[in-house]
Order: structure tokens, then sequence, then C-alpha cells
DNA sequence: CTTAATTTTTAGACAAAACTAAAAATTTGT
DNA sequence: ACAAATTTTTAGTTTTGTCTAAAAATTAAG
């Protein structure tokens, strides 16, 4: 399995969670940023490999062994996002980057004992769900912000949006995982909140609230 | 600076730096299992890069960008070694192939924080020098363990075979980087040598002993 | 229900990195 | 010095992964 076969399945597996249908090839171009053509080409190899099902026109499907490889590759990244923050002083916005490179190497050993260093994780830096050996994901019982009503409380469990500009914008408003979210008061208006974040008080806009996901505790 | 040229880079540094001559072609082609015809394309490209002056017939030799570079790689390569042994709990004939892997990760806020992680390390598993920031590779006092006369004592500082094969029977002769080792007896005929290291008395062979260093303590 | 817009695929090229086979240059042996 | 052996380079393919341009299929609009 080369490192951009891996890019591809994970692009895949993670477009065909959102919505659970046939994957587009333009959806698979468009977010591993390169061209339609390049995306038939590549669908064509993994589909020769057995690695997900493809009939021209209709949209791409991974099968078991794509899907368990994709997760794979998914486990290695976070478990690397893990140690990047825990042990190298890396801040969540800085670890995508280089675990995209890290979760390409090869060997089960290494991602093993690294598991095993790290004190088994159950979630990432973002607080995505870490695969289990077995390929297993937990469900983390999560909901959005945005959708809480006044006086509601919950912890902040993670984020839709990982881009480093979003997660630099909440480490400005000292929102990170684990912290106590009320609820102050909604803006018909706009959507936008005032929310009350461990100590402090402050207003978000709807577009932040919509990427932010709660645990509701009350 | 793509993964195969890192290796090609890497390899002749090495070579260079065994015989400070002009690295011939087919001594690359050994070196990374290739053929000579891949190395001649290579050292073109290479050439190109100003990575090294290459004029047909004659070896190639690195230049200082290119000497530069291949050390980054070497340092990346023995930082993530110690990490292996020190942390994950590799052992010293294990980590080579995962090393080789990792010295490829683009990313200097990953190396810096490595070696602060690990406590600045001087050298790796194998006894060999770790190359500080700038690029500087101390240079480590040793000398063959053949070369050793009745009587005398050193500590083991290094091996010159990291062949998985030769590390594991050192293991098995409870041999490890900075064990006390005497000279009890030399043996002329075979040049086989019976030596203490630390409590144990062992008989070891020519061959073993001209690939075991050690630092002259008396 | 046709035409227009969009999506997807095909065809043809290109760069990186490898290979085999053959040619050319260099070194060695007598 | 010349032939033989060795080393090195060139020429021509292959695979992976990308691209542009054009053709084909599907979907949307009037
Ligand atoms: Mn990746
Ligand atoms: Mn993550
Ligand atoms: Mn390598
Ligand atoms: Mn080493």
């Amino acid at each position: 399995m080369t490192l951009s076969e891996e890019n591809y399945l994970k692009a895949i597996f993670n477009l065909e969670e959102q919505t659970h249908k046939g994957v587009p090839t333009n959806a698979i171009a468009e977010m591993m940023e390169t061209k339609a053509s390049s995306a038939t080409d590549m669908v064509k190899r993994l589909s020769e490999k057995d690695l997900l099902k493809y009939k021209p026109y209709q949209g791409t499907r991974l099968t078991p062994k794509g899907k368990s490889h994709a997760v794979k590759v998914i486990r290695k990244h976070r478990l690397w996002e893990t140690f990047l923050v825990e042990n190298l002083d890396f801040t969540w916005d800085e670890v995508h980057e280089v675990a995209e490179q890290l979760e390409h190497i090869q060997s089960d050993k290494l991602i093993h004992q690294l598991d095993k260093f790290l004190g088994y994780p159950k979630t990432d830096p973002h607080g995505d769900p870490i695969p289990d050996e077995e390929g297993n994901i937990a469900k983390i019982e999560k909901k959005v912000l945005a959708e809480l009503q006044q006086e509601d409380e919950g912890v902040c469990v993670g984020v839709d949006d990982s881009s480093s500009a979003f997660l630099k914008y909440l480490d400005k408003l000292d929102i990170s995982l684990g912290n106590k979210i009320k609820v102050i008061e909604k803006e018909a208006f706009d959507n936008s909140m005032v929310i009350q974040v461990e100590e402090n008080t402050i207003s978000i806009s709807s577009l932040a609230s919509k990427n932010i996901y709660v645990r509701k505790t009350s």
C-alpha cells in the first residue's frame, strides 16, 4: 500500500461516513486537492486491489478490506497526534500536518508500543476517538453547540472543523476540550450565542457554534 | 527532496566518509541494493540540484549542500532510534528498519522537540554520535577490539556492523554498550580472543572482534 | 422532451524511480 | 601495447501518480 493510496482510502472513508452513500469522484478529488481525472485513475487502481467497489459514473464505496485499512491509518494518525501534543509540546493546531506524514510509517510493533506508551488514550487532541487494535471506533456522544438552548450546560468534547485557523481562534477564546460551557443567551437574529466557558463569558458566531461539539450535562 | 534522494545522499555520505575519495557508481548501487544504471540516473538528478559533483566515469562527491542534508537525515535517524529503544521497548537490532522510514518525516519542530524530549542524547543505541542541530558530528574515540593486546581493558562504545544478525549475536553473548571488556588471551593461530565482559568470560572470533569498538581504559 | 450545464471518464503527456540489455569507457593482465 | 575483464553509461521500458484537453454520460432547466 503506497502513501498516496492510503491518503485516498482515508479520504473516501471520511466522505462515506458523512453521507452513507456512494462517494462521487468529484468529492474525492476535492478532498484530495487534485483533479477528477486523477481521482478516477486512483479509484480504478484501488478497485483492482479490492479495496473499493467502483462502477463508472456511480460513486465508489470501500470494501471491508478497504475500510479496515483506512481505519488503521486513522488510528495511527490520531495516536501520533496525541504523542505530539502530550509529549512534544505541540499545540492542537500544529499536529495535523506532521501526523499526515507519520500515519504512513509501517510497523505494527511501533504503533502497538506507541499506544502503550501513551497509556491507551481514547481520543486524540481534537476529541476524535482513536480506533483500537481491532479497528473498533468508539462512538462519542456529542451534540453541536448551536443546538443547545438557553440555560443548557455541557462539556466541550470535540470540533467539527480541525483547521488550524479555527483551532487558533478557539485558543484565543480560551475554549479547549473538557471545558464546561453554559448557554447564557441565544440571539435569534443571527444565531450568535453568549456562552460561559468555565469562568469567562464570551459571544460567538453561529458559524463557530456549529463547529463545536459538546456533551450535554443538563 | 524525495525519500529516495535522501536515501542516496545518506549512502553517498557514508561511503565518502569511509574512503575520503570520489564514490564509484557501483559502490552506490551496491549500498542502495539497486542497479548501477539506476544509480547513474539518480546521481545525475542530484548533480542537477547541486547536491553533489558528478562527472561521467569519475566518482561523485557531495557538495556542502549535499553533505548538510545527509547529516540532517542521519540526525533524524539516530534520534528516532534512540526514542524507539528508550521509550518504546525496541531492542537495538529492531530499530534500524523503522528509523529508515521515520528519518524522512519533514518537520523541524518535530525533530527539535524530540531531541529535547530525549534529553539531548549524544549517541544512538549503536554508539554512533548524533549530529547536533548545526550539523556538527562529535568524533567518538574508539578502537576496534581486535587491536587490543592481552591484559588491555576497555569499554564497549559501538559496533561497526549494525546488522540485526550481529546485534542479536552480541545479545546472546551479553555484550552491550558500556560493558567493561578485558582481553584475557589472544590466539595467534586464528586471531580469536578470550575476553571478560563484565563478569563473564567468553571466546569470540576474529570477525566478531573486528566489529566491536572499545574505548581503551588501560 | 430537448437543450444546456455539470460530472465523469478517456486519451495523451510528463516526471520520478526503477529495470534489462547493449554500448562505451576504463582498468588490468600478459 | 593490446586484448580481456570490469565499470559505467546510454537507450528503451515499466509503474505510480499527476496533469490538460477533449469526449461521453448524467442531471437540470426551460
Ligand atoms: Mn497522509
Ligand atoms: Mn485529530
Ligand atoms: Mn530511509
Ligand atoms: Mn544506529
